[in-house]
DNA sequence: AGCGCAACTTGACTCAAGTCAAAGTAATGA
DNA sequence: TCATTACTTTGACTTGAGTCAAGTTGCGCT
């Protein structure tokens, strides 16, 4: 098999030299998931490893031609979208071992720019080989579909979200999103730095920066979070899951 | 050319016996689109064609095993997901010619009810089967991510309206996106009968249905729109365009 | 036909979140 | 190190959409 690997090699990750999917660690999470190792490498042979990329940097712009999907190795990603009268709405935060990149399938074209919240790491896996891949590993193309559905109930939930709570509910599911998120990655669930600023908490919230912050104090005050700048320390959690699925009085669907 | 068209058939479709995908006129925005004839064959084949749905029974529920995807053949189906606290939020309204149950793919559960609004036919497609064709079919495979890559992009879409836009502009991104799907199936674009009631409106714009009648009649008065109940006429386009578009200031992304 | 329920409209009032304004803090870089 | 800028917090005030409460209209059903 085949473990020539394309290196950025400017980049510091010396340590990093054999990277590849069959010994990332993120490959209970991301696209390997259920594959037989000899399929493993060959994803592997198609999945590009780049530099690293810093903050604020781009991954690819909106309007851009659609080529490949990215999954994250390290950092955090966030990506948005530009309404026609030129705002943004930030439509998802990418953490290690998840994928972005796959609403420029429909049209040839990426529907969103992704930007990097922090230094990261991203693969580059060019669509067209991936679609090649797929036809000859049934788990793969499976798998494939599975990550594009769950886009799917994801943007769904955070649908419901916008429409039906308030702004101490929208605060804590994201809370509790990204905290769960890094349980994933056996990482703390209780403590966690925000990698994203408030603007961009509100942005994808539906809420003004004030707001963001006015409930984040709320919180402290309640003693249920504890919040310095972008550290947070969930101190209790129940109370913050209550929260998050507090009843609302609204219309239901017919 | 088949110049049959099988007009308001709410009844049993026994005009309708030859269905398939090759001569259906929906050929071009459904699944076959892309496809040779050959390969519209075979993707004939394993589609199944049940009897009609009356107005309020159910295509799937939220929880059910996943086993297909449907395509609307006729009349219109809502899809809604029920929340933790038992509200539900209607994630979308589907017209003949599109996809629905997608998001059953990642947990090979359905992640949402699919409801008829009205009486409607629609077509099975066994996940299984199209998975192994697509396999077999690399325009079909391709062409079946695009319309799940399109579901993402209008679901944020969505998530846009809901986040930054006010009621009227919901209202009317609704009304021009319904619009623009009847055009697309050669239906007119200014006149034509909401399917759904005022409480599905305000449960997918979140809105109450209250709010959804004030900004009905606001653009009634403003001669924009005349609206009967459900039939809508759409009297000055552009006007209702400007509407959906119009800025409001707002955090941005930084 | 007309009863009865469900869907829709309209008005008066309330409130959660937005807006505007002014400090206070952290981050960056010369 | 300080200066400049960007980000965050807090307070006072406003407002768009929700809530509550009647009505009205439409439609299915004996």
């Amino acid at each position: 098999m085949d473990t020539k690997i394309h290196l950025a090699s400017d980049a510091p990750c010396h340590h990093d030299f054999k990277t590849n999917c069959s010994n990332c660690r993120l490959n209970t999470l991301c696209l390997p998931l259920a594959l037989e190792s000899k399929d493993i490498d060959a994803l592997d042979a198609i999945v590009q490893r780049s530099k690293p990329i810093q903050k604020n940097e781009y991954l690819f712009h909106e309007g851009d031609v659609f080529n490949s999907i990215y999954a994250v190795r390290s950092g955090s990603i966030k990506a948005f979208a530009t309404t026609d009268d030129g705002r943004e709405q930030v439509t998802g935060f990418y953490f290690p071992g998840e994928l972005l990149g796959m609403d420029g399938i429909s049209r040839n074209i990426h529907a969103s720019t992704a930007k990097a919240l922090e230094t990261s790491a991203v693969c580059e896996i060019p669509f067209d080989s991936l679609g090649e891949l797929s036809a000859k590993i049934p788990n793969l193309q499976r798998h494939f579909f599975q990550l594009m559905s769950r886009e799917i109930t994801e943007d769904q939930q955070l649908i419901t979200l916008l429409s039906k709570n308030s702004a101490d509910e929208r605060i804590a599911a994201l809370l509790l999103s990204i905290s769960s998120r890094n349980a994933r990655r056996q990482l703390s669930a209780n403590r966690f730095r925000l990698p994203m600023s408030r603007v961009d908490i509100g942005n994808y919230l539906g809420l003004t920066i004030e707001t963001v912050s006015r409930v984040i104090g709320r919180l402290q005050k309640k003693s249920i979070l504890q919040v310095d700048n972008k550290e947070v320390a969930i101190l209790d959690f129940d109370a913050l899951t209550e929260i998050a699925h507090t009843k609302v009085s609204h219309q239901e669907a017919s």
